[in-house]
DNA sequence: GTCTATACACGGATAGAC
DNA sequence: GTCTATCCGTGTATAGAC
């Protein structure tokens, strides 16, 4: 599969004249929905309402299709969450709960692209995996350690474990549910795969008793 | 897709005729590794070293040649994985911390078979879900409750949380890590995406300390 | 920019000999 | 059980008119 690299100065490097719109969004829907081999150009023709040839004048190629959307589902599933972030005061445990409630639900609202990215993760051997990691994944993931090691020099959250740790198991929940909770349903005792934010604030709940540092409640101080 | 019950009394179904076996690891090897769409019964016979109609002689579909590759895979995962619950004696924990770090083990060493399961979880909507979740996962699943809950009655692990719920946290970083771990390697922190092992102990570190209840080193005792 | 029509290759599946 | 040869649908891509 060719690189993926998007020359980060052009707002839009395709102004995508209007029709062109219409079929990247049809493919989007078709490709996140069922993956790249099984949508067939016919069909996104269809879909879009447009002419098979007339997507072959706007793209290339079907691959080429294929990495215009995912740039343009990498960049807007990212954009969503950047200013959650920084912008806020208050207690660092706050927002590192509002960041990850919030990821959850971009996740399950913009399924499509949000399985779109993921298919890549998974299948990007080599160093196909490195261009993602950097081009769309480092800046917010660099954001989301800056968050935590703040917590950690401000004494909220434990300092002798990696903050990049702390991220991944932040994450790794939500994606889990995201993955899974369709599964999840039937299983015994997993109710909670049909209440998102539930899951979101009993599995903190669990992993801040870990992160923060020894919350002993002081048996002799009892006012 | 067509349904998947197995019938679970035949312990061999098909004997496999000794080049339908040939066929079968074929299959796995290619739809594990590229996904249903993209291989072709070509190319499972080329690599089978068997001819194209031999395989629709031995399955009666693409379709159906898949299902069977699933089936096998699902129960060799599953099977490795059964013992190391029950027939052990100690305390619940130590079992637990076996117990994940012989999962992630698992998956990274059949990486095909479990990005076969996996991709079926995540496209698998509606019903299906349910099936998978009763004939696949479900003893599994289970096995692990019970031991969650016989560590709770046990006063090792917080009472006051959903089993299930613990189970899936032990169970998402596991396969967060076997799903990006490529990818980490490249984030600015998490070097340990090399390390399965030592992102194992990490993580259940920071999980234990949330999962058992309060843990106090009681300061007025210091024999 | 958008269409109709078409070339060309490949994929899944079957027939029938051995 | 295994093969060769073949049918038929569909998919990508192009030519050329409007």
């Amino acid at each position: 599969m060719p690189t993926l690299r998007h020359t980060p100065t052009a707002d839009t490097p395709a102004p995508a004249s209007e029709g062109a719109r219409a079929i990247l969004a049809a493919a989007e829907a078709l490709f996140a929905s069922r993956g790249y081999d099984a949508v067939s150009m016919n069909e996104i023709a269809q879909t879009a309402g447009a002419s098979k040839a007339n997507i072959f004048h706007h793209f290339q190629s079907k691959k080429a299709l294929y990495l215009e959307v995912l740039r343009s589902a990498c960049s807007n599933d990212s954009a969503e969450l950047l200013q959650e972030l920084e912008h806020e005061s208050g207690p660092i445990i706050e927002r590192l709960q509002r960041f990850v409630a919030h990821h959850l639900d971009s996740l399950l609202r913009n399924e499509r692209s949000a399985r779109l990215i993921q298919r890549e993760v998974r299948q990007s051997s080599d160093d196909q995996a490195k261009e993602l990691a950097q081009q769309v994944f480092g800046d917010n993931f660099a954001r989301l350690l800056a968050l935590i090691t703040a917590g950690q020099t401000q004494g909220e959250l434990r300092a002798d474990v990696e903050p990049a740790l702390i991220a991944v198991l932040l994450l790794a929940g939500n994606i889990f549910f995201f993955d899974a909770h369709r599964v999840l349903r039937h299983l015994p005792g997993a109710g909670f795969a049909t209440d998102p934010a539930g899951f979101n604030r009993m599995a903190m709940e669990i992993l801040l008793h870990g992160i923060r540092p020894q919350h002993c409640p002081n048996p002799t101080d009892q006012s």
